[in-house]
DNA sequence: CAGCTTCGTTACGCTACCGTATCGGTGAAG
DNA sequence: CTTCACCGATACGGTAGCGTAACGAAGCTG
């Protein structure tokens, strides 16, 4: 099922949903928050810091730095794999869903919408 | 021409271009940022500060910073309004619309990738 | 056990953004 | 000319991101 997009309408969209998220959503994430956050909720778990860093060619950091503050939103949590005591785990929340609940309802909104 | 999406879809196409801007462009334009630019290159100008903001409910200074920030990286630029000199005119650039049209091209490649 | 690797996290100095408030500069009205 | 309204930029204190480097805990190897 690919997608097919005119330049018109792939810019138009996400202008549209750009804009949509920053009027609505106080919610400030960077480019690379919701990267990470899409990642976690689209892809089969497990997921932990060393593969999200190399699945978006970041710093081991900038993950722990990213789950730190969308875990103080509420979006993820952590837990300790004990199996190998050595990794992290990340697990997805209800409200990490519904934001990305909201997140699509925006986008399939806006895409309906683009003007002629 | 509206645009069907379904909720795999418009997920799936959110996650691998910010996946794939991430993880190509070393610039980490903020969803504020990202908004700006495309509300200068896809509405019609002229284009203000103050109308800027208004258009995405934020304050005026955060317009500014962008205006700095994306000035510096040569996507746009800004002139004083010879007709009411209070007014700055926020002009496109040769960049910007490279930045933009290599954006472009990431979302239809995406959209045209997206796996059944 | 000692030695080494692999995790995620933390520390450091730095840069950039935030919101509020204020500041010059410009235009318009009395 | 004075006054007021408006526009964009700047100042300020605070917060959060960055990259590099180092750290402690946990596993692995001999």
């Amino acid at each position: 099922m690919p997608l097919e997009l005119s330049a018109s309408q792939a810019l138009g969209l996400w202008h549209a949903v750009s804009s949509g998220q920053v009027k609505l959503d106080g919610r400030d994430l960077t480019l690379r928050q919701m990267a990470i956050l899409l990642e976690i909720y689209l892809v089969p778990p497990p997921h932990t810091v060393r593969g999200l860093a190399a699945k978006l060619s970041v710093t081991k950091p900038v993950i722990t730095r990213a789950l730190d503050t969308m875990g103080a939103m509420g979006l993820v949590t952590r837990q300790r794999d004990e199996r190998d005591r050595r990794n992290v785990v990340i697990q997805r929340t209800v409200d990490g869903a519904l934001y990305l609940e909201q997140l699509c309802d925006l986008i399939i909104d806006q895409g309906r919408a683009l003007k002629p």
